[in-house]
RNA sequence: GGAGAGGUGGCUGAGUGGUCGAAAGCGGCGGUCUCGAAAACCGUUAUACUCUUUGAGUAUCUAGGGUUCGAAUCCCUACCUCUCCGCCA
């Protein structure tokens, strides 16, 4: 949620914004009209409040005294319909502007690259080399099958398309993957939370996830509750209605949960093995910070993100995504790109973003600054990583020409010491 | 799921129709005292919005409606918390 007064105050810029984002739902004109007429009923309504006000003292003073008060109560009784009315369309007018600054997206930072799509994202550095790999890798879902930890079959037998089995080993390595993440984070000074994966639509809106991604999530219609797309929403929201100290700043959490995602409209791209899915696991970071050294804050984020693939002797690529490509809520955003030998493409395995004051207003957290005056801090997020693609990329990179998978030095003690998957 | 009780400022807690934005205590902040600290004492201590902005006004006692000239206080609804019973990993 931005500032309303910004909006009233900088319109063209807002309206830039929105346009580099390509979000088209956001309509600048209908809200400086509706804000306008706010102002004008609200000037009205005070006006004749502060009349009965006056007038309501007045008669308490002469009943108080015995003295009859027919007269100002028969006036005032006028009046107190005029006021119900006037607060009648009050009610209307916020309702339709708090209606339409939802669909506001976060302005994109100065320094976003300006671009309506993904090719304009802009190649940061990379880290690591592709593995030296003489033999043909098999993708992952055909190594994962050979080797019996992998059954995607057995998943669309449960669930349907889109979901993925591990076993023995394969899910071995995502609880060895999980702990060594965590970990590394709680090791760097993140606090390790535990959270519900379902959550109210009112915590969904605190993110921004609501209005606009209604139809990516799945809902529990009998209870108007909604499956979490990842942790950043229940963690983030911790803080919800909050007010933080400020030497408390900054707050550093790291969580694991599932994360479900309807996908929908995204068939036929992507979709073999686990690389997109309906449910996978994540381990998610969110910091919540003081706004002066947020963008600091942005860049140690990305290296702690980067520190889990750099342990794992992964190649990847970091990105910075162009102002089309950043989400609703974000102002800037790096993205975290997986080398994977089987498939021979780079993964998007972890995207970190900094959302400045967009969540914390629409959460209403807030910090009490020196000055004693409460102020919106900015919140991060950022993936440290995401399972169901770091697995693959395991699969095909650590993958032998023997049929075997080589288990990284980091995750060995895991493992229970094993060096390899055969 | 059934029955009951309750939601007041950072916290505890008073207030059942008329200077109540709200007593008191705790906590916080500033000061006096002190070499310094503690104690004691004095003072201070919400937020948002609107405007004709060194000032004035309006709103806010979980939320949303209603009654009334006037609501923290009465009525209705929702949500949440607690207690007891039932069920249960």
């Amino acid at each position: 949620m931005l500032d309303l007064r910004f909006i009233r105050e900088n319109p063209d810029l807002v309206k830039t914004g929105a346009a580099n984002k390509n979000e088209k739902k956001c309509d600048v004109d209908a809200i400086l009209k509706l804000d306008e007429q706010r102002r004008e009923i609200i000037h009205n309504v005070e006006h004749l409040k502060a009349e009965r006000n006056k007038a309501t003292a007045e008669i308490a003073r002469k009943k108080k005294a015995g003295e009859a008060a027919d007269d100002a109560i028969a006036a005032m009784r006028e009046v107190g319909k005029e006021i119900a009315s006037l607060d009648n369309d009050l009610r209307k007018v916020d309702e339709d502007l708090n209606g339409l600054l939802l669909w506001v997206p976060n302005m994109p930072h100065e320094s976003a690259p300006v671009g309506l799509d993904e090719s304009a994202n802009v190649l940061v550095r990379t880290w690591g080399e592709k593995p030296k790999q003489d033999f043909e890798v098999l993708p992952h879902w055909e190594i994962g099958e050979k080797l019996g930890i992998l059954d995607l079959e057995g998943a669309t037998n449960l669930s349907g398309a889109g979901f993925y089995v591990l076993k023995g080993a394969g899910a071995r390595l995502e609880r060895a993957l999980i702990s060594y993440m965590l970990d590394m984070h709680v090791a760097d000074g993140y606090e390790e939370v535990k959270v519900p994966h379902i959550v109210t639509a009112d915590t969904m809106r605190g993110t921004g996830q609501l209005p606009k991604l209604e139809d990516d999530m799945y809902r529990i219609e009998s209870d108007d509750l909604y499956l979490i797309p990842t942790a950043e929403v229940p963690v983030t929201n911790l803080y919800k209605k909050k007010i933080i100290d400020e030497d408390d700043l900054p707050i550093k959490m790291v969580a694991h949960t599932p994360c479900f995602r309807r996908e929908a409209g995204a068939a036929g791209k992507d979709t073999r093995g686990m690389i997109r899915v309906h449910q996978f696991d994540k381990v998610e970071m969110v910091k919540i910070v003081h706004p002066d050294n947020s963008y600091d804050e942005l860049e140690t984020l990305v290296a702690q993100a980067e520190k889990v693939l750099q342990g794992l002797g992964l190649h990847y690529q970091v990105t910075e995504l162009a102002t089309g490509d950043l989400s609703f809520a974000a102002a800037k955003c790096y993205d975290l790109e997986l080398w994977a030998s089987g498939i021979e493409k780079y993964l998007e395995i972890s995207s970190i973003s900094i959302f400045e004051s967009f969540q914390s207003r629409r959460m209403n957290c807030r910090f009490r600054n020196k000055e004693k005056k409460l102020e919106f801090p900015h919140t991060l997020n950022g993936s440290g990583v995401a399972l169901a693609r770091l697995i693959p990329a395991i699969l095909e990179n650590y993958q032998n020409s023997d049929g075997t998978v080589s288990i990284p030095d980091a995750l060995q003690p895991y493992m229970n010491g094993a060096t390899r998957i055969e």
